[in-house]
Order: structure tokens, then C-alpha cells, then sequence
DNA sequence: TTGTATGCGTTATCAT
DNA sequence: ATGATAACGCATACAA
């Protein structure tokens, strides 16, 4: 491995005027700044980032959390979209992406331990459970961070515009004339109950009367739940003539369940996802459903973190809304009365 | 922070003894071991992964790399799946996951130079192009590295049954009474030349003759490419009567030609994609395909990399070849005659 | 069994 | 403009 000392060696000046050649120092003749430079990249020299993280005390490097807990892992879309523009920024901007986990090997430690352990600079908390209280400790402690789809007290957050786009669904569909529609919603999360009110708010705003037995739980991500609710729905003597899925992935178990019924989309029955992921739009037919800006949504988690980062004095926490749009998709049949 | 130095003032001992407490080293009492490690709970010690990797030489670190170039992102099921399955590894075999990439914020560097930056102890190289000069700099430096579908000289990789796979595919599709058949194959890679043998090879063993024109070049993962390849294949005057996909993701740019062309999977065509992924069997009808054992290799590839960086002198390169596992789908017609 | 001394590669302070 | 020195936190060879 070369080192400065060996540069300091090959060009006869000490390692402190070969560190600040390196660096841009102003305080280094024009002359030994070029010869330090050009030796360095002669011998091949990389800088190491762990000595420079020891001594200066920052590390280049970011966290970034996947808890597994409610479906929200690498491989679901909406957050593999995520992961990527997270990375894209944050290298752009010279940091580098590590993940942060729970237990390392033989080591036990929590999230916050974990980060500490790695020295990272800070942390994007992207998917997680935040009732659990290992989250908390991460997310309440002297380490930046950035959440998405959660905000905790005087810290930055990155939300998905989930009130707009509920209001943008239910219009869709009312415009389409429906007004029987019915709600299956996730876990009781933040982000649930920011799509349930605004459901409510939106149909009570165009008049439309939604009765409880409308309204069913199920999980995020988990088509099996989903076609449990979408059965209770197909029970109901006065059937909802549309039925919204708490996402995408999702619908997919409402699919099986109105097949089994032999009840087709959108003739006999309506249905809207959530998410927008690549498979909505790759189903036939295409799945009426609002796509997350996730890519926008991981970059400026990237920036804003960095920014807290590297300004501390000048940093305030922020909570940033960033919209979807609307796909259209064919699920939703266009009523001919009403 | 908390540091050894912090304890061994706290017990009255010597930063050395507390180093030797904490690794459990033999040359210290049971009591003064027990005392510090109980203050270093109490005071809420974390090792310094840093400066512990600056001593020792090891970071506990390995790289992941996923080059964009072929549509090989994160994004993909597919490498999303290994990410995911490497990571779960890595963790359990004490290890941090970083993405390695090009070009780090202003710091122009390839993929070694990254590498050795971060000081990791050895990289999985996931998604590139084997071509990529910088690719091979990394797969041939002394920096330990375990490649997925390919194989560099004295050098551990894990591969997908390729050969076994298109062989699986060829014999049921063969066993459906389809004698034409066409075969739209990716670039011209390892991975691409193992399946277009092994393609040939068992349509030749079943007394099947294809022509030519029935063999079709088009990109991975760009079903566009995909579409004009089946374009092109129904505009043959003799027109075979399965088609079969570079990939899952593919097949979706035939489907939209076959759709054009009022053509219905699989009455009138039959096809057959290939990797599996979770979107291959949601569509309707079930895709006919094969699935890869990416959780496997992604296991394994971070398994025989800890081995490298753990016992050096017992390592020995080897290629592990991974099975994946025929999903016969729907899209394949049963011919009434042959 | 414990402690002293040293160095990993880098940067920062303070002389020169 | 340059260099000597110390320090970041840790682990280890060696002395006590």
C-alpha cells in the first residue's frame, strides 16, 4: 500500500507538506505541490479513508435502514427505488452508502450502536417500524437523520404526498360515477391514517356517504390479507362497486379473489392500487393506481441529510412533501348512471 | 465517545488490559475481566470499528458491485434478490456491506481504487460488464473477489445452471408437441452463449432442426428489444410456435407485439421467459419460465468470500453452480398433434 | 497477570 | 514555505 510517507520519501519533503498538497493548502509552494501531485499518482497513492476518518472525525460514509418488519425490504420496488436514488446523490455528493442493521455476527447491537460502531455520518432511515424503540433511539439521538414517511420531532423527513394523492383517486373515481367505494387500508401507520382521513375527507367533501363495513384492514404488501378483506367485501349484501388496495402488490390478492368469484375488472368490479411500482402497469389491465415519486424522494433524503452534515450551524429541520401522479390505468370502469 | 481509555481509567487498569478484557484474550483475570467488561456496559462503550480496522488491517467490510450497464440495477427482482440474500450473510458472518461504484463525489476512482479506499476486505461483484477494463482491474487485483455468472481465471464464482435450465425449458416445451421453436437470446455474454448452446444442444439431441431465422439477437431486460425480435419472428412465413424470452422482463415487450397482432398466449403462441422473478408469476396467464437460485447464490457468494478473507492460505478457487427450478406456468399450449 | 511502548495513515498545530 | 510532533482509538509485542 503507498502511503504519503512514501511519497514524502520519493519527493524529500516531510509527510505534513505531502497531506497538505495533497489537500489544496494554501500554505505549499506552486513547485512541490505539482511534484507532490504528480509523484502521488506516479506511485499509484489512494487515500485511506479509515486513517482520515480516525483523525478528522468524519467518516464519508451514510447509514441507510431497511427494517424488514412490514414488507418493506430491498426487493420491494418502491423501495429498491429508494435505495438507488439514495445511492446516486449520496455519491454524487462523495459519501458512501452502508447498511445498517440489527446484530452484526456475534455482536448484538441496535441500530444506533450499529451506526456509532461504523462511525457514519449520518443516517437515512428509509423502511422501519417507528414504534420500535430501537428506531427511536436511532432517530432521537445525536446522529443526523432522515426519515421517509415518518416525522419525529425537530428532524428532517421526506413525505410522500399521501393526502394529495388519496384526493386524487377518490376524484378519479367519482368522476367515473362512482360512489359506493370501499377502503382497504394497511397497518395502522402515520402514512394509513394519513390515506384513511383523507379518503373520508375527500368522499364526505363530494358528498358520498362511505358505511364502516366499507372500511377493512389488512397489511401492507400482503395480497393474502388483502383477498381475505376482498372476500368480507364480496359478502356484502349491498356490494361497493370499487374497491381501493392499501398498494399494488396487494391487489394482487384481491385479484385471485375476484377471479375465484368470477367477477371481472373493471366490468363487475373497480379497483385502485397504491404505489405505482412497474408491475401495476405491466398487469392487464393496467392498474388504476398513484405512483410515489420515489426517486425524487431518495435524493433529497441524500441532500438534506448531507446538508445536515456538513452545515450543522446552518440546519433546520425540514419536512419536505414530495407528489406522485396519477396513473389511470383501465380498472375503473366508467358507470353509466349516477 | 466512549473509549478503552475511558475504562481503563474507570478501573483503574491499563488501556491494554481493557483491549485484552474486551477480545477475551487469555492473559487476564477472571475479575478484572469481568469488572471491565461491566463498565463498558455501564459507560456505554462501542468498539471503534475504524480504528480497529486502521490496527488490525481489516476493515470487516466488503464491497457489493452492481454496475447499471445492462439493466443489472438494484431495481431488478432478480439483484435485488442477491443483494438482499449477500447482505443477510454478510451480516451474519459479522461483515458490512458498501456499494462499491466509479467516481466518488469529485474523486475520480474505478472500482479497485474504490476498494481499496474503503479498505474492503474483499468484494461480490454482481451485475457488470466483464468486459468493463475496470471490471477486470478489480477481479484480478489481490483484493479477494467472488463474481456471479462469470468466471475469471483462479478466482471463485457462482453460477446459475444456465445449461440445465435452457435444458429444462427445451424438454417441456418439447413435451407439449412444439417443434419450432424460437429463441430470443441477450447480448452476446458468458451467460448468453451458455444458454444459446445449451439451446442448440438439446434441440439437436431431440431431432429438432432450427433455422436460422428462428434465433434472434435482442438486449436483457429491455422488453423493446424483445418486442421487435418477435416483430420480426411473426413476420416469418413460416412462423414457429413458441417463443423464447432473453428474460422475464422481456417477454413483456413480446407481449405488447403479440397483443398488436391479436395474437392470444397461448392459443395461438406459446412462449417462455426465464429468471422467475415474483412479476413472471402474477401475470395472467403464469409465465412459463425458470427460476434462478438467486437467494442461493447470493448466500453462497458471501459465504466463500468470508472464507477467502478468513483463511487465506486454505483457499482455493472454485465455481459453485447454482440450480434454479422450472415453473411451468400457463403460457405453454399443449399441441394436439406431433 | 498487568503495564509500557509503539504504530496503523492521516491531519492539525505550532515552530522554524 | 516547510517540518517536527502529536493525536485520533485500538491492538499487540514485549517487559515487568
Amino acid at each position: 500500500m503507498v502511503t504519503i510517507t512514501d511519497i514524502s520519501k520519493a519527493c524529500g519533503v516531510s509527510r505534513a507538506t505531502v497531506s497538505k498538497a495533497l489537500n489544496g493548502a494554501p500554505d505549499v509552494s506552486q513547485d512541490t505541490a505539482k511534484r507532490v501531485r504528480e509523484t502521488a499518482k506516479k506511485l499509484g497513492y489512494l487515500p485511506n479513508a479509515t486513517a482520515r476518518a480516525l483523525k478528522v472525525g468524519r467518516s464519508y460514509n451514510i447509514g441507510i435502514l431497511f427494517s424488514d418488519t412490514t414488507g418493506g425490504g430491498i426487493s420491494h420496488e418502491y423501495f429498491s427505488q429508494i435505495l438507488e436514488s439514495v445511492k446516486a446523490e449520496a455519491e454524487r455528493l462523495g459519501y458512501d452508502i452502508t447498511f445498517i442493521s440489527k446484530d452484526l455476527g456475534a455482536m448484538s447491537m441496535d441500530y444506533y450502536e450499529h451506526a456509532k460502531y461504523r462511525s457514519c455520518d449520518g443516517v437515512v432511515i428509509a423502511s422501519a417500524d417507528f414504534t420500535d424503540p430501537a428506531i427511536i433511539r436511532l432517530a432521537t439521538s445525536e446522529i443526523p437523520t432522515v426519515t421517509l414517511d415518518y416525522t419525529f420531532d425537530s428532524r428532517t423527513s421526506i413525505l410522500s404526498d399521501n393526502v394529495k394523492g388519496m384526493e386524487e383517486l377518490v376524484h378519479f373515481v367519482y368522476e367515473k360515477g362512482h360512489r359506493k367505494i370501499a377502503f382497504i387500508h394497511g397497518e395502522n401507520t402515520s402514512v394509513t391514517q394519513k390515506r384513511l382521513v383523507s379518503f373520508r375527507k375527500t368522499c364526505a367533501a363530494l358528498g358520498i356517504e362511505i358505511p364502516p363495513e366499507y372500511i377493512c384492514p389488512a397489511r401492507y404488501h400482503d395480497p393474502k390479507s388483502s383477498g381475505l378483506a376482498t372476500r368480507e367485501l364480496l359478502a356484502l349484501s349491498d356490494r361497493p362497486t370499487c374497491i381501493f388496495y392499501p398498494d399494488d402488490l396487494s391487489f394482487l390478492g384481491g385479484l385471485s379473489e375476484l377471479d375465484r368469484h368470477d367477477i371481472s375488472i373493471p366490468e363487475e368490479m373497480s379497483v385502485v392500487g397504491y404505489d405505482g411500482i412497474p408491475l401495476s402497469q405491466v398487469l392487464r389491465p393496467k392498474l388504476t393506481t398513484y405512483r410515489q415519486g420515489a426517486e425524487r424522494m431518495g435524493r433529497e433524503a441524500a441532500r438534506l441529510l448531507v446538508e445536515e452534515i456538513e452545515s450543522p450551524d446552518l440546519w433546520l429541520p425540514q419536512q419536505i412533501t414530495v407528489e406522485g401522479e396519477l396513473l389511470p390505468g383501465k380498472t375503473v370502469r366508467d358507470l353509466p348512471d349516477n
